[in-house]
DNA sequence: CACTTGCATGGATACGTTTTCAAGCATCTC
DNA sequence: GAGATGCTTGAAAACGTATCCATGCAAGTG
């Protein structure tokens, strides 16, 4: 295969073709670059020099390059994604959903994987910060430490899909405090002059994971479960303080465990757990690698679901109904959320950012059972 | 949750905290900027200018900024990432394998969707041109129509995981063609000046597709099916190549069926293939969305895994071990596929880049068996 | 000593843009 | 007609860095 020329079939091959500039058009049209720059700019201009100026800029093949108007508003355009593991399908969803909405705004974005290691994050971060990208949309792995800087450096960010690890989750109103903006992320002191005085909001898009959660505890009570267990990762604390509140009473602590980001993590977590309490009888999953364990480890000690252990997992995920049985999944909004969190980093500064609480939506599929 | 500043007490707070300049540094330590930069780029310096620069510059928080540099240097760091799809999991593992490399690296990934779509594609190009991201590593959708005007523009291409839809996939050797350095992809005109005159290779790095689907026919053949089909997606074209060689002889076009990127048509294809060839007995799918949508279909027309029908799925993913039966799959290296590619793009300029082929292995699960 | 060589150093320039500012000019108002 | 008003325009000044080049100085060479 030949890579053909783009019709340039000129004798002499122009073989320094510097792509052009504003000066190069400025000359090209006769006018000045200022003159250039408004017309490309959408600046006011007089019909006949807009016309001359774009008709020498098409002609030209100009594009106007971002370093130079990077440099001159000393921010590069463009925002962060910061996602734990794009291995882990739900983070896929979510990253496509920011790729969306930054595609439609013409905007790159600059993707980093923290493997839930606030350490990496914290790298992250100061890489952003080096490249002047100044909007960031996360899922926090690390706690307020890693983002007041973030957030002293004026950056605005938008957590998605959960809050700093430090953040209070176990709110009695999780509504009520999302909608207010998560008003308990606040950075009182360092602000951006703009801010200043009033406290700072980082607002974040999160499923409503009190709802989900509280749907499937019930849904399981409903048929008959009583010890109900709870596999968490990292990032799970909001949920599993919902599980603990729609159990009610006194959790038995032994039926809620948690694992490290890793499969490796979450499967001994998961076989770990059946093995220790052969008397559980429905297990719920903060996430669907947690279920996918589950169901693994479930299948290695010979449970049969859901004959033997009920099983909810968090994530709707594709392969759920591939299993046999297919898996009874709560549903959250993966490519919403991410499409709504990077609407919010880019709106920010003209709109006052809102946070925002997607419904989540308990799927039944076969993964349920009555208590035997 | 309050954020606390960093530990900047003082009475009055620094407003205006702009972040330290090469100037700032200069000037602090009595030097003058090219001092400092030729230090901090491992410039020649004396030493004791050396230590005082890195003192000032570590106190006072320095960190050079990229947009200052890239301007200079008429170019921005870091490597753009274009995957087809982020849901699918394979692609997930690919990115991450570039991620990982880059991290390693320090440079910044700028990373787009294409969702299979040529013309996106172009889009996103145009993006890293105007962005002057002059690396890139793609799975690329389009054809040689899309790649010239980048190759051309100067940029560093390396291809992963395939070739454009146009590069000849059917070559008798395929892995001599790939060690040759994907040679068919040549750009003889318009080159820069460094490569004139001989022709410009984009290195690839790629699975041993053909190895994969060769093993694996001859697997079902040994299993004794003969009617055995392919259930393709966009950019599978070395395997359906392989596929056909694999098989022999003339192979019947109504059991070569493809689909195009989205899960719905994917499942449409499965599905008109079941209906319209009840008589086959096996399918080889070219990729893990493929494999779903079988897996899907098949359940729907009531046809048992493996009784009615086999299958063996490109793609190792963690759920093919969560279907019952599990999957038999094709395994390809889809992280350290994202790492030689970043590698590779990396590397390039200093070494000369080659193309790499890496292995697969045909992992035997459940989801295969005799022929009935 | 005269001359070259080598190295550390800093001033100046360029990278491509946006934005400020003042000037030029035409039109409107009293 | 004089002044005010509005619009278009281009020169110039940043933005933060890397690098070219000239300078100064010390050491080496004849």
């Amino acid at each position: 295969m030949v890579f053909q020329g783009d019709g340039n079939h000129d004798g002499i091959v122009s073989m320094e073709s510097r792509r052009a500039t504003i000066k190069d058009v400025a000359e090209a049209a006769g006018v000045g670059v200022a003159t250039v720059s408004r017309v490309l700019s959408g600046g006011s201009a007089s019909p006949e020099t807009r016309e001359r100026v774009l008709a020498v800029a098409a002609h030209l093949d100009y594009r106007p390059s971002a370093l130079g108007r990077n440099l001159r508003q000393r921010r590069t355009g463009g925002m962060g994604l910061f996602v734990p593991d794009l291995t882990d399908t739900f983070y896929g969803q979510l990253a496509e959903g920011v790729l969306a909405c930054a595609r439609s705004a013409g905007e790159p974005v600059v993707l980093g994987s923290t493997g839930d290691d606030p350490e990496q994050e914290a790298e992250l971060v100061g890489m952003l910060l080096e490249q002047s990208v100044d909007r960031v949309i996360a899922v926090p792995s690390g706690g307020a430490e890693t983002w007041a800087p973030a957030i002293k450096a004026g950056m605005t960010v938008v957590f998605a899909d959960r809050l700093p690890s430090d953040a209070p989750f176990d709110t009695p109103s999780d509504r009520d405090s999302v909608s207010r903006g998560v008003s308990d992320l606040m950075l009182l002191d360092g602000l951006p002059p703009a801010s200043r005085g009033r406290p700072l909001e980082v607002p974040a898009v999160l499923a409503d994971d009190r709802a989900g959660i509280r749907t499937a505890v019930r849904y399981l009570r409903g048929l008959g479960h009583r010890r109900i267990a709870f596999l968490g990762g990292p990032g799970h604390g909001r949920r599993v303080a919902a599980f603990r509140e729609a159990v009610g009473a006194p959790v038995d602590e032994d039926l809620v465990v948690f694992a490290t980001g890793s499969r490796d993590s979450a499967y001994a977590a998961a076989s770990g757990l059946f093995q220790s309490r052969p008397d559980l009888t429905a297990v719920v999953t903060g996430g669907n690698v947690l279920g996918e364990a589950a169901v693994l480890a479930a299948r290695e000690l010979d449970l049969r679901v859901p004959r033997d252990v009920s099983l909810v997992m968090y994530d709707d995920v594709p392969w759920a109904e591939l299993c046999s049985p297919p898996l009874t999944v709560i549903a959250q909004p993966g490519r919403d959320i991410g499409y709504r969190a990077a609407e919010l980093v880019l709106r920010a500064g003209s709109r006052r950012p809102r946070s925002v609480l997607l419904p989540t939506e308990l799927i039944v599929r076969g993964s349920c059972g009555p208590r035997h």
